[in-house]
RNA sequence: GCCGGGAUGCCCGAGCGGUCAAAGGGAGCAGACUGUAAAUCUGCCGGCUUCGCCUUCGGAGGUUCAAAUCCUUCUCCCGGCACCA
């Protein structure tokens, strides 16, 4: 790849780089640099938002760059303040311990296998002595540290800010040092805590890294950056018809933002798609269902196509999918459907299920139901429905 | 430490002795319309095989025929004052 093509690559989505001219610097010493991504275990899936940035490091072991994926094991526990508006919940080491083995299998669906080194910041964090810690202290003013907008806003406001969550950008910074980054990626609310490492890196008298972010990745409810807390996400360990479906509900308007930083389909053919769909050429939906394959390919290579298909049984022919949940039916020869429902899962309890009845949400093979109860004789082997995408197959 | 205000369902927020499972909004779910988009309209939105019953209004006690609503106490938050610097 030529300098002027993978500084293109290298930048494709990027928010902001600082120092702006750095990068090009960096690149043309022709070495490979080394390109920190820190990712705390606070959750038990990688979702496309995370997967954002991953893609991005993986743009850069692409060109021979070294990934160095940080798991913040130790700093999970600290709790991130960033966009925090009050303290955070701390999670216990178990549920980060969890959330790190699970999170390490998805990390590779994204990356590629070379050059890359994984490291749990716990293995140089927890070494650190007391004098250790207020040596690293004492590189940051609290000035500096009230530069910062949530806590400035929190300080003014009289809010509690715990000195522990001083410590998070430290400790994250002091990854950076561990690791002599060239670079750090981080989402774009990260920006503060990337350039308090390079700050960092100076005042132990490495090289200071640079700072890359990428934007925020807009949540499946079109409102707020995904995340599994809100649950508007969509993982890229979602089974292929789920990330289809997902895909699919999103608002147009996230359609750019999701073919620039989810999927890896050259710029100008973005543009081309978008100034179709601006004269009439191209219809939304065409355009979504390519997005949606787009990014089924990239996690379930060859799943795109089988994907929509599943998708167009179910949702343009009112078909059934090929694989559903099974349930099997009690003895009993008159059937409760509330409670067959409730049972399976489909709904949260009986009430809801009674509910959805008397709106004509609940269909038997297609057919709306308007009873609750059902001969057993008359439900062995068929599909129970509620609304557009829940489904259960019957068994005797 | 003192004085005052507050804690309500997933979230925000009314209620201030009975007619309160608790107004209103948001989110969510379902129906119509569609491209499983947006917008809009409609219904539902604690549990229970439900004209009734049960569990909820920060925790624990108490007053009352009756408490989200009154009293006591505990916990936590918010304002103001004081103290410290």
């Amino acid at each position: 790849m030529s300098i002027g093509s993978e500084f293109d690559h290298l930048m494709r989505g990027v928010d902001t780089v600082l120092p702006e001219t750095e990068l090009a610097e960096r690149l043309a010493e022709g070495r490979p640099l080394r390109v920190k991504l820190g990712l705390d275990p606070t959750a038990p899936s990688v979702t496309l938002g995370w997967a954002v940035v991953l893609r991005k490091l993986r743009h850069f072991q692409e060109s021979g760059h070294t990934a160095v994926l940080i798991v913040g094991d130790f700093t999970a526990q600290v709790g991130d303040p960033t966009g925090k508006s009050e303290t955070r919940k701390r999670l216990t080491a178990a549920e980060v311990r969890g959330y790190a083995e699970r999170l390490l299998d998805q990390f590779a669906k994204v990356l590629l296998p070379e050059p890359l080194e994984v490291r749990f910041n716990s293995e140089w964090l927890e070494e650190l002595d007391m004098a250790e810690v207020l040596e690293l202290t004492s590189k940051v003013t609290v000035a500096q540290m009230l530069e910062r907008d949530d806590f400035r806003k929190r300080f003014d406001g009289h809010q509690p800010i715990s000195v522990m969550e001083f410590m998070y950008p430290l400790l994250q910074g002091y990854d950076s040092v561990a690791v002599s980054a060239d670079v750090e990626l981080g989402g774009a609310d990260q920006l503060w805590n990337l350039m308090m490492g390079r700050v960092l890196q100076e005042r132990y008298g490495h090289r200071p890294q640079m700072a890359m972010t990428m934007p925020l990745l807009i949540g499946t409810d079109g409102e707020h950056k995904m995340s599994q807390s809100l649950g508007n996400y969509v993982g890229v360990m979602d089974d292929p018809a789920d990330m289809f479906g997902k895909i699919m509900s999103i608002p147009d308007r996230l359609m750019p933002q999701y073919f620039e930083l989810a999927t890896e389909v050259p710029p100008q053919e973005i543009i081309d798609q978008f100034d179709g769909l601006a004269s009439g050429d191209v219809h939304p939906g065409d355009l979504k269902r390519r997005l949606a394959r787009e990014i089924v390919d990239l996690y379930h290579p060859g799943q795109g196509l089988p994907a929509e298909a599943a998708f167009d049984q179910v949702f343009r022919h009112s078909g059934v999918p090929d694989e559903i949940d099974e349930f099997t039916l009690d003895a009993s020869a008159d059937q409760w459907i509330p409670g067959v429902l409730t049972a399976a899962g489909l709904t949260s309890s009986n009430g809801e299920a009674r509910r959805l009845i008397a709106q004509g949400a609940i269909k038997l093979d297609g057919k709306k139901i308007d009873g609750e109860s059902i001969d057993r004789s008359d439900l062995v082997s068929c599909v129970l429905q509620v609304g557009k995408r829940r489904f259960l197959r019957l068994r005797g």
